[in-house]
DNA sequence: GATGAATGAGTGTTCATTCAT
DNA sequence: GATGAATGAACACTCATTCAT
C-alpha cells in the first residue's frame, strides 16, 4: 500500500550535499536551499526527509562520527606485517585517517557541542569509543608481551590527546613534507608513551 | 601620550559586545543588530566603526589572541617558590588558562582558519608565539642546569600539543572534580616530556 | 438503506479534525497537515476526500450550521413543564445553545462570509431557517392565546437579534456567575419583546 | 542629532496599507509582503517599523477601535435639532456608523479576541467605553426629564446589544431599502427600549 | 558622533496541491 | 484506500549594508 519510500537513500544523498556545501561554503554558511540547489532538487523536499535544519545538522554530525568509527575499525587490518598495536598508531598519525572528513567541516561541527547536548554527548561518544578500542589494542599487546604500560586506559587516552592536538595543530599548516615530518615526530612521541620503537619501514 | 582616542574606546567596546553575544548565542549567530542591542546602540553606529562584519570578526579574534599572549607573559610571574618553567607548566594546565576566553568562541573563530588566510596567519602567529616562549623557557632551564632536554623547540612543540589535545577533550566534560584530576594527568605527561617530576605542591 | 459508505464516513472524521484544530489553534492556522497529523493519517488523505481546502472549510460551515438547526429542534422538548415557546427562548439564552460550537471557530467561519457569496449563504439560510421556527412558534402561541403580539416575524428577529448580540458582547467576558446574570437580563428583554413574563423557575 | 524620526507617519501609513489588504484579500491573507507592495516598499521596511507581525495586527486593532470612538463622539454634535440622546440613537443605528470600518475586517479582527488576551482587553475596553458614553447620555436625558428609565446602565448595554446584534445580521443582506428598512426597525426598538418615539423627520 | 531610513538578499519553515504507486 | 514523493509559492523574519541627516 502506498508509494515505496525513499527515506533512507534519499536522506543520506540529502546528507552528502549538505557536507558538499559546508566544506565549499563553510557550515554556518551551508543554508537548505544551498543544499537543494546542490541536489538540483526543491528547497521543501530537504524538509520533507528532516523537518527541520537541526535534525540535518545532527545527521550530518551522526554521518561524520559514524565515518570515524568505521575508518578505525576496518584500516587496522590491512597491514599484515607489523602488530595491530602498531597497525593502529601508525593510521592515526596518517592524512589517510585525517583526510576522510574535512577539517572545517569536522572542526565547525564540534563547536555545536557548546551550544547542544545532544551533539555533545554524541561527541563523546564518539572519542570514549575509540579510546576504548586502543585501550583494548593495547592491553592486547601489553598480554602478548609486546608493550609494558601500566595503565592501557591512562596511555590509550594520552595517545588520542597526542592525536587530537597534533591535528588541531597541523591544521594550521599546509600539507607537505614538512607537515609529514612534523606528524612522524608525533607519532615517535605517541611510541614513546608505549615504551616502542617506531620502526622505519612504517615511516610515511 | 594623550588620551585614547574614542574611536580605539569604541572599538574595544564593540568588540567587547561581539564576544559576550558570541559566548550566549555562537559566533555564527552573532549578528551586527544584536551586539548594538547589547550596547544598547544603533546598529550603523557598529558598522561606524568597522565598515563590514568581516572586520568586526577579525578584531575579536584579534582581541583574543592578544588576550592569550598576554595572560601567558602576565600569568607567569605571580608563584615564585617554583622555577620560572615549572610555573609556566602549571599555568598551562590550570584553568585559569583554559577560562580566560570562552571555548565556544574560540572554536568557532579557530574555524574560520578553514576559509580565511589572514585569520589562519593570525592563529599561526599566536601558536608559534607561545610556543617560543615556552622553548626560550626550556632553554633557559636547560643552560640553569634545570632540565636535561634534547631538544627544546620539539619539547616545547610536543607540550602545546598536549595543551591543545587536553582542552579539545576536556571540552567534552563538565569542569569538576573528575576534570581536575585528568587535567592533572595530562599535565604530568607534559613533566615528563621534561623529564621532571611534578612537586605535589603544585597539585591543583 | 445499507451501511454508509466509506467516504461519509471518512469525511466526517476530517470535519470533526478540522474542527478540533480550529478550536485549538484558530481556523486561520488549521492547515491540511495539521488536520492530517491530528488524525494520524497522511495529508493527502484529506485531499482525496475534500479535493481542496476551500471545500473542507466549506464542509466544516455546514456540519456548524447544521449542528444549530439540529440543537434548535432537538433541544426544545425537553422541559414540559414550560409552554413550547417559554422552552424555546429559555434553550435561546441559555449556555447549551450557546457552547455546542466554539464561538472563536464560529466567528472565524462567519467572517468569510465577506469573501464567500457560497458561504454568505449557508449562513443565511441558517438564520432565516431559526427565524422562521421562532416565528412559528409565536404564531401557534398567539392563536393559543398564550401571546398577544402583533408580528410575531419581526418579534422573532428582533429576539434574534437580542440573542445574536448577546453572545458577541458575551464573548468578551469569563463564563461565571456574572455571565449568566448578564444572560438572564438578556433573556428578560426578550419576554418583554413578547409581553411575557419570565417566570422564577426557569431562571438560571 | 541623527535622522529625523518617520516613525508615527509610517506607521500609519503602513496600518492603512494593510488595512486595505485585509479589506480586499481577507485579514488572514494580508502578509507583510502585500502591505509593503501596496506601499511600494520593501518587506524589510514594514517590521522596520512594527517588529512582527503581531504588533501590526495589534497596530490595525488599535487603529480601528480608535476610530469607533473618535466616531462616535464626534458625530453626534451635528445635527442640532434633535436632543443629544435622540442624535446618538439615530448615529448609532445609521450606516455612517457602520461604513467607517469594512465589516470583513472588524469581525475577523474581533475573532482574535479568542486567542489573544490582549486583543480581548481592547476590544473589551472599546465596549464598555461606548457603554459608558450612552450610559451618560440616558442618565443626562433622565436628569433633563426626557426619558424615564430606570437604570440607564442597563439599558444603554440593551441598546448596544441591539446595535451588534444588528450589524451582525444585518452582514448578510446587500445594503438597499430593504436593508435601511430592517435597520430603522432595529432602532424603533432601541427607542422603545427608551420608552421613546421615533421622531418621523429623523428617519432615514 | 550617532541615529534612523531604506534596501535586497537571504533564512528556515509551512502551505496547498499533484502525481506515482 | 492510502501513502509518500515532489513541487513551487508563500510566509514571517533577520541579515549586512548604504545613505541621509
Amino acid at each position: 500500500m502506498g508509494r515505496k519510500s525513499l527515506k533512507e537513500v534519499r536522506q543520506k544523498e540529502i546528507i552528502n550535499a549538505f557536507y558538499i556545501v559546508a566544506k565549499k561554503e563553510g557550515l554556518e554558511n551551508a543554508s537548505l536551499a544551498k543544499v537543494a540547489k546542490e541536489m538540483g532538487v526543491n528547497t521543501s523536499l530537504v524538509l520533507h526527509y528532516f523537518t527541520s535544519k537541526d535534525e540535518l545538522i545532527f545527521g550530518l554530525i551522526s554521518y561524520i562520527l559514524e565515518n570515524y568509527k568505521e575508518i578505525y575499525t576496518s584500516e587496522n587490518k590491512k597491514n599484515s606485517k607489523d602488530s595491530k598495536l602498531r597497525n593502529i598508531i601508525n593510521n592515526l598519525f596518517s592524512r589517510n585517517w585525517n583526510e576522510l572528513i574535512d577539517d572545517g567541516v569536522f572542526y565547525s561541527c564540534f563547536t555545536l557541542i557548546f551550544r547542544d547536548a545532544k551533539i555533545k554527548a554524541a561527541f563523546k561518544d564518539l572519542h570514549e569509543y575509540l579510546r576504548l578500542l586502543l585501550t583494548n589494542a593495547i592491553q592486547e599487546a601489553k598480554e602478548n608481551g609486546e608493550v609494558f604500560v601500566e595503565n592501557p586506559k591512562e596511555t590509550a587516552n594520552l595517545i588520542f590527546i597526542l592525536v587530537e592536538g597534533s591535528y588541531y595543530y597541523l591544521s594550521l599548516f599546509e600539507i607537505d613534507n614538512e607537515y609529514n615530518k612534523r606528524l612522524n615526530t608525533y607519532k615517535k612521541a605517541a611510541y614513546s608513551l608505549l615504551k616502542l620503537e617506531e620502526h622505519n619501514t612504517t615511516s610515511l
